[in-house]
DNA sequence: AGCTCTTCCTGAAAGC
DNA sequence: TGCTTTCAGGAAGAGC
C-alpha cells in the first residue's frame, strides 16, 4: 500500500524522469476512477512538466502551458495521482509490455511513456488548476516530517483514538495503515489511545518514532507488501523491517509476546499486547 | 464530535 | 481438484 515513502519514492524517481518533458500524447483504458476525464482530455496533450512534487499521499505533476510552453494562454495546472491501494506510476520505453490494468498512457517526447496502473481503482487522478489547487491543499493537514514538534502535539488535543488521528489526512498527510502501526509500536502507545490522553513525554517518542520510520523507509524504498513498486518498476525494502504491521501471532522483537491484531477505524490494526498497553477503559473492560 | 458501517474493486486466500 | 466465499483496504459519505 502506497503511503508516505512509498509516494516519496515514487516521485523521487519521477523527478528524474520527467520534468522539462513534453506530453505529446494520451491513452486511456478504463477512466471510472479519473475526476473530469475531459479535463485530462484537453490539458495533457501538448503540455510540459515543469516540476514532480508530493503532498501526503499525492503526486503532483505541475503543467506549464502548450506547445513550446509560451504564448498559447494555457494556464498553469497541475495532475494530481494517488495511487490508492494498487497504483503503479511508472516511466519506461514504449516496447516494455504493461503491467495489468494499464488505464493511462502519457507519450513523451523522450520517446518514453509515463503510464498508470491499478488493479483495483482505488486510486485518483485528476486536473487541478491554480484557482483550485488552493482548495485541494487546504483539505490536507501537515507533512509529517516537517511538522514542527509543538504543532504535531497541538494536533493531538482531540478525543479521537490516536490511531484514527494518525490516520486522518486532514490532520498529517501521507500516513496509512502500516506507517501508523510501526510508529506505535515503537513509540510503545496502543492504537485505541486517545490523543489527548497521552502525556508529553509519549507524544514526543510518537513524534520521534515516526520520523524515525519514515525517515528509513524512504531510505529503503518503501514497503512493498502486495502491488507497489516505485517509478522503475522495482520493489522496495522496509517491509522486512516491520514490527508490527502483518506480524499476528509472530513474537514482539522488543518483548516476546505475541503481536495481536484488532480493528481500530475499521482497519487491521497490529500492536503488542504488553508493550503497547491498553488504555485504563479498555483493560478493565477485558477483565469483566 | 467521534465512531461504525457501507461503497468502490480485484486478486489472493480460505473454506467446502 | 475446483468452485464459491471471504477478506483486505484509502477515502468519502451516511447514520447514530
Amino acid at each position: 500500500m502506497p503511503e508516505l515513502p512509498e509516494v516519496e519514492t515514487v516521485v523521487r524517481g519521477l523527478r528524474a524522469a520527467l520534468p522539462g518533458r513534453t506530453i505529446t500524447a494520451l491513452r486511456l483504458g478504463k477512466t471510472d476512477f479519473i475526476e473530469h476525464v475531459e479535463r485530462l482530455e484537453s490539458a495533457l496533450p501538448g503540455a510540459r512538466i515543469e516540476e514532480v512534487r508530493r503532498f501526503g499521499k499525492f503526486i503532483a505533476l505541475r503543467l506549464a502551458g502548450g506547445p513550446a510552453g509560451n504564448g498559447t494562454g494555457r494556464p498553469q495546472q497541475w495532475l494530481l495521482v494517488h495511487l490508492g491501494m494498487t497504483g503503479r506510476l511508472t516511466v519506461c520505453r514504449p516496447d516494455v509490455p504493461d503491467w495489468p490494468h494499464t488505464h493511462v498512457w502519457l507519450a513523451l517526447d523522450d520517446a518514453r511513456e509515463l503510464r498508470y496502473a491499478d488493479p483495483r481503482r482505488f486510486g485518483q487522478m485528476r486536473m487541478v488548476d491554480e484557482a483550485g489547487f488552493p482548495a485541494f491543499l487546504s483539505r490536507l493537514g501537515g507533512e509529517p516530517l516537517e511538522v514542527p514538534f509543538e504543532d504535531f502535539s497541538a494536533a493531538l488535543e482531540r478525543r479521537v483514538m490516536i490511531k484514527a488521528l494518525l490516520l486522518d489526512q486532514s490532520v498529517f498527510r501521507g500516513l496509512g495503515n502500516i506507517y501508523t502501526d510501526e510508529s506505535l509500536w515503537r513509540a510503545r502507545i496502543h492504537p485505541q489511545r486517545k490523543a489527548a490522553q497521552l502525556s508529553g513525554r509519549e507524544r514526543a517518542a510518537l513524534y520521534r518514532a515516526m520520523r524515525k520510520i519514515l525517515a528509513t523507509a524512504i531510505q529503503m524504498g518503501g514497503s512493498s507488501i502486495s502491488d507497489y513498486v516505485d517509478s522503475d518498476g522495482n520493489p522496495g525494502f522496509f517491509q522486512l523491517r516491520h514490527n508490527a504491521y502483518g506480524r499476528e501471532g509472530r513474537p514482539c522483537r522488543r518483548c516476546g509476546a505475541k503481536i495481536r491484531r484488532i480493528i481500530v477505524a475499521g482497519r487491521s490494526s497490529y500492536f503488542c499486547p504488553r508493550c503497547q498497553r491498553a488504555p485504563r477503559g479498555r483493560r478493565a473492560a477485558r477483565r469483566a
